[in-house]
DNA sequence: GACACGGTGTTGGATATTCAACAAACAGAT
DNA sequence: ATCTGTTTGTTGAATATCCAACACCGTGTC
């Protein structure tokens, strides 16, 4: 027997993920319960239990594993030093537009509202290096500023349906980062 | 524990029942093979078995539930003697633009091409009582004469994308029976 | 406080499905 | 005819899920 999951404990957390993505459309985590999860996942409850402890953890589980995907994603790109900020934009805004709605369900305020923070915190790891000729302090000050900024841009450009290509959007982005634009 | 069938079964039936359409997109039922469905329905070979005897066993249910729910559909509507067969055939129109690629798919030459003549039976049925006043040799070629037509006229519709809606191909195939065009 | 209702966490037994394996059959190529 | 690869139909054991039931908890109402 390989590392391959069960297919019905893959059928099972398949369909109580995308049961907690639709509630969350139409209501907060907290008004989220198993026993409405489990009706729309069509999913016995007490097979729930074996699977997560309570619909946080589900959150959770849906987060981490976004997370790890979306890493895993921008690591298989080698970002050369001049064209890496923008490029990492790129990825992160082609990797958004693979499941817009989901993306959409999550950084809203119905979902964790950490969930933002942890999506910042990737996309830091790979502008940090295009600070370097700042100092420490002042670098991340100025990275900080940087991915808040374009993380709320992506979130209203997710929300207006994304008129605009995510090529125009990195773009966009990096002309703001890059101080092209000002007030 | 009531008549409901069990989730885990209706799930099975469920996947391979689609797939089983799916599949029938793209070749005939001769070479729908029970290791190729199942790899599509990412059900375990041997719970087909449990299910079905095989592909044509499968697909032939499909067949007599859609039979069998559209001969309820159309029973649960109390047909006027005037207006009976334009009714008949609007909400035979009706329940096909429900699933209309099921029926495209089921219509044309990979699947069972009993399947015409079963859906032609079910419209038999109610178009009878409309003939009442020729002898039955002659009322029965009569309705199967606009029959064949009507069932005909409704595949091209269906394989064209179904431009016109019900009421317009419903007036349209009422006005072909009645003689209102002809040579 | 008592009561009703809804949800929870858990339990045990039944059931449906999974998986791997096997022998047999089939189809195509040589 | 022989060989090869694929599919089939079946089997048994393991496993995941189901279902019903229970005691408990929290909330709202009287």
């Amino acid at each position: 027997m390989s590392e391959k999951l069960d297919r019905r404990k893959q059928y099972t957390r398949k369909m109580l993920k995308e049961s907690m993505i639709e509630m969350l459309k139409e209501t907060s985590i907290n008004h989220v319960t198993v026993k409405t999860l489990c009706e729309k996942a069509d999913i016995n409850r007490s097979t729930f239990y074996t699977h997560y402890r309570d619909p946080y953890d589900l959150l959770m589980t849906i987060e981490d594993e976004i997370i790890s995907d979306l890493n895993d994603y921008l690591n298989s790109y080698r970002f050369d030093q001049d064209e890496e900020s923008k490029l990492m934009t790129k990825k992160l805004l082609d990797y958004i537009e693979d499941t817009p709605e989901t993306f959409r369900i999550l950084l809203n305020e119905n979902g964790d509202p950490a969930f933002e923070k942890r999506i910042m915190n990737v996309a830091h790891q790979f502008v940090m290096s295009n600070t370097y000729e700042l100092d420490e302090t002042v670098s991340d000050y100025y990275s900080t500023y940087i991915i808040s900024g374009a993380i709320h841009v992506i979130k209203a450009w997710i929300a207006s349906g994304r008129p605009e290509g995510t090529d125009d959007m990195a773009n966009l982005i990096h002309a703001f980062a890059n101080g092209e634009l000002h007030l």
